[in-house]
DNA sequence: ACCCCTGTCGTTTTT
DNA sequence: CGACAGGGGT
């Protein structure tokens, strides 16, 4: 068969591999067809291309018309940008100008890359899965391991996230002799992450800085580090990036092969791009070097390339993203097209007036004005609070109102605030009142002491010389290896210019180690060399996961514990393996290192379920499709809609958060995320703030939002328009009137309560039990928080005291050795053994030809026969 | 080598 | 207020 990239010198690229064993597309004359069937076929492709114009209006059409010159689409919120991406790219395929394995489409998370691929598989069916429909960390990874020997990396190359980015920097430090408390691994994190976002690699940094310590110490830092990632055959989440761009640039060969496979490049979210990602999409598409005047490279003509994206959108420029990417596009790319999508499918005019009137008031900005056909719509709603715990009540008894009044769901609707911390307050409530909810992000699954650890296991073994993710589980759990036997075995490795990991296979040529490190140091490295030969011999990621747990002895220790802590660790572990037993059962193919690969890509709005929430199971259980409040940050908002939208904390120092006060950019920054949360609310919308919050333990009094000052009057409907104190401070009339003055309701002031039981107890509010009294089922397994898909949710919510395990006792088989049962999955099997009790049982079960497994019985689909 | 305790620090926002 | 790291005690 020939393919494309016959002839091609490709230094280290295997073409077996290549992804692009086309089948032929149906589109392309055989030489013997005839001109008759050629014609017909050109009829209905036409007649293809043509339909999917159907519905889009002029701007929307034109986008998808537009071929040739880069395109940029200005997309405004809820202006169908996605649909018009898809269309697009059909319509690309149906013209024949691009085949399916010749699209880029780079979004900003895994979400919504699953997101866009399925409407495009809607339209365009099975050829589809041909395209790279990825985040732009996904793309460069697939790319980096194909040509990973070309960089000098190991295919199943580690990648680090921050905090194991931080973990090597602070190796670093030590091994530089630094001072941590002037050169905190932190900071230094923080500006190596900065300056490869600029593409700033570090001897170029080094050669560019002079005279100044802490510079001279930075780069000294980003150069041992950067020598330690490789050594270690890791990159860390920026390296994704700079290292692909660093291999195009390096190797034209290398960078033509993918030019030359991709001719259609797609970018979401282009508002959002740093320097190096900008970069990274003039190499692919053959834009190089500025302006764009000299020759296409190669001989392959320029990818065509897509870009959307709203500079009003543009909530990333912490992380480095830049709006100059959008802004300056045509100056980027001189015979650019730009089309604008003002026009808004989702919001009410209300709710468009309103960001429209907070959004104006940006310097600087490009004017654009969203507008709807849909009418006005109900008003928005405003709260004043007295003080957080308040305003949570507020929330809480009018999603129960619109619930009673209108027929709302829970899935229906979200709340929004600035920071994660401003979810707990949140939360209580929401628990006391029995509204189930999930929290999005916070402290993320994948963050979680105990599965880190677990990943690094798994990183260990999938790779050698992974030194950091090896010393971090070179004594978890404790055995016996203290700082000592650590150091020396570093510093013989530092020495002979090896891997830790080479290191420890060779200890006993180690100075400095007693016998006694040495056999425990033997114990590991025997462990390790005995699941790596697991993991060789072609086991799952999820049994070899299984055995790590259960070999080092790390679920023993555990469940061992009466810490009410361990007893939720031993599930989330369970949760990973279950994650773990999925992608094997997705992906049968996979690897370990595709399975670390797909972990260390996770953000938290890929968790967000899918819109599920109302169909499914709709018909079994009438009561269960209601779904879930969901409560996030204004940053994890975006792209998100909900038909009701709460948007809390509208405080001055709270959103615009406190350190962005004194910075007009970073100002302008916090209107965009205002922007950003005010347009995600489909039909209601509620703005609420708090007089009073308590942050680090001490309650701070916060001004009213200079945002809302933006707001129109007349939009919104106030129903408590000033707190009490500032209704005392107005003077009136003394203290006769109080009760009045408090709205007829006592609410925990200041201070007082503190847990935020205060104020509440048996107020108008204890007789709330909708959800049952009007003769429903309970939800699920009752109330509060749910389980969302995936390894997502499972947070725990934080019970007011005396944590008990959620959950206990529901429905667990009592089970013994040699009784039968079924597994969802696997079958058929007979129990082996059993270990633990109550709710952290364990059943070892053997399911035959699927092999024995070990099954957490609260989580796994087991049944008794 | 391990445990506990104290002190520090921090809260934006995350692929 | 809470998490976590580093130091000191055992």
């Amino acid at each position: 068969m020939t393919t494309l990239f016959d002839g091609l010198p490709l230094r280290g690229l295997d073409p077996a591999r290549l992804p692009t064993a086309m089948p032929p597309r149906p589109d392309q004359e055989p030489a013997d067809d005839t001109a008759g069937r050629a014609a017909e076929r050109d009829a209905e492709r036409a007649a293809r291309a043509e339909a999917l114009l159907e519905g889009l209006n002029p701007p929307q059409r034109e986008a998808v018309l537009h071929s040739g010159s880069p395109l940029l689409i200005v997309a405004g919120a809820g202006s169908g940008k996605t649909r018009v991406l898809t269309h697009r790219i059909a319509h690309q395929l149906a013209t024949g100008r691009v085949r399916p394995s010749g699209v880029l489409a780079i979004t900003f998370t895994n979400k919504a890359a699953a997101e866009m691929r399925e409407r495009v598989a809607d339209l365009v069916g099975p050829a589809a899965r041909a395209m790279w429909v990825s985040t732009f960390h996904s793309a460069c990874v697939r790319i980096l391991r194909r040509e990973a020997t070309t960089v000098g990396l190991r295919s199943s190359f580690s990648i680090y996230d921050a905090a194991d980015s931080q973990r090597l920097i602070t190796l670093v430090t030590r091994e530089l002799d630094l001072d941590p408390k002037k050169f905190p691994a932190k900071g230094l994190a923080g500006r190596i992450s900065a300056l490869k976002d600029e593409l700033v690699g570090p001897a170029a940094y080094a050669a560019q800085v002079g005279g100044n310590e802490f510079d001279d110490v930075l780069a000294a830092v980003y150069t041992r580090y950067q020598q330690r990632l490789r050594q270690a055959h890791a990159v860390d989440f920026d390296d994704l990036i700079m290292t692909t761009v660093e291999l195009l640039q390096a190797h034209p060969a290398v960078a033509e092969h993918y030019r030359r496979r991709f001719r259609s490049i797609l970018v979401d979210e282009y508002q959002d791009t740093n320097h190096a990602q900008y970069v990274l999409v003039r190499e692919l598409t053959g834009h190089t070097g500025a302006g764009g005047a000299e020759g296409e490279p190669g001989g392959v003509p320029r990818a065509e390339l897509t870009v959307v994206g709203d500079a009003d959108q543009s909530i990333y420029a912490f992380r480095g993203a830049t709006i100059r990417n959008i802004v300056e596009f045509e100056t980027d790319y001189p015979d650019a097209r730009t089309i604008l999508l003002e026009q808004n499918y989702r919001s009410t005019q209300t709710i468009l007036s309103a960001a429209n009137a907070v959004i104006s008031r940006n310097p600087g900005r490009t004017p654009k004005r969203l507008w709807t056909d849909a009418g006005a719509g109900p008003q928005i709603v405003g709260y004043v609070a007295d003080n957080e715990h308040e305003e949570a009540r507020f929330v809480a008894e009018e999603i129960d109102r619109l619930g009673d009044d209108e027929g709302v769901r829970p899935g229906d609707v979200a709340v929004f605030y600035r920071t994660n911390a401003q979810s707990r307050a949140l939360e209580e409530v929401l628990i006391r009142v029995g509204l189930p909810y999930k929290v999005v992000g916070g402290t993320r699954f994948y963050e979680r002491r105990e599965i880190k650890d677990a990943i690094a296991y798994l990183r260990a073994i999938a790779n050698p010389d992974d030194d950091v993710n090896l010393r971090r589980v070179l004594n978890v759990p404790k055995r016996g290896i203290g700082d000592r036997s650590e150091a020396m075995l570093a510093a013989f490795a530092e020495r002979e210019r090896i891997s830790f990991g080479d290191a420890l296979d060779r200890a006993d040529e180690a100075p400095g180690l007693g016998s006694r490190g040495l056999t425990q140091l033997a114990g590991f490295r025997d462990l390790m060399g005995g699941l790596r030969e697991l993991a060789d011999s072609g086991a799952g990621p999820a049994e070899v996961l299984g055995e790590v747990l259960d070999r080092t002895g790390y679920l023993a220790e555990l469940r061992a514990s009466d810490d009410p802590q361990d007893a939720s660790r031993v599930e989330n572990l369970a949760e990973l393996h279950a994650v773990a037993t999925e992608f094997e059962q997705a992906e049968p193919e996979g690897d370990l290192a595709d399975f670390l690969e797909r972990v260390s890509l996770v953000a938290d709005s890929d968790q967000i379920p899918a819109e599920d929430v109302a169909d499914g199971a709709a018909e079994a259980e009438p009561r269960a499709d209601q779904g879930v409040v969901t409560l996030m940050t204004l940053h994890t908002a975006k792209g998100l809609e909900f038909p009701v939208v709460f948007v809390t904390g509208w405080e001055d120092g709270t959103f615009p958060h406190l350190r962005s006060l004194s910075d007009p950019d970073q100002l302008a920054e916090e209107r965009r995320l205002a922007y950003v949360g005010l347009t995600r609310a489909r039909r209601r919308l509620y703005i609420s703030r708090a007089a009073v919050r308590t942050a680090w333990g001490a309650p701070n009094e916060f001004p009213a939002s200079r945002f809302l000052d933006d707001v129109p009057d007349e939009l919104v409907d106030w129903r408590r328009r000033e707190s009490s104190m500032a209704t005392l401070r107005a003077g009136g009339s003394g203290w006769g009137g109080g009760a009045s003055a408090w709205g007829g309701r006592r609410s925990g002031g200041y201070g007082s309560g503190g847990s935020g039981s205060g104020g509440y107890g048996s107020g108008g509010y204890g007789s709330r039990d909708t959800l049952d009294d009007d003769g429903g089922t309970v939800i699920g397994a009752g109330r509060g928080p749910v389980r969302a898909g995936g390894a997502s949710a499972s947070r725990q919510p934080r019970t007011p005291s005396g944590s008990s395990t959620p959950k206990a006792g529901a429905a667990i088989p009592s089970l013994e050795v040699g009784d039968r049962v079924t597994h969802d999955s696997y079958g058929l099997g007979r129990v082996v053994a059993l270990e633990g009790a109550g709710p952290n049982a364990v059943a070892k079960v053997d399911f035959g030809a699927q092999g024995t497994k070990r099954l957490l019985l609260r989580y796994s689909p087991v049944t008794k026969l």
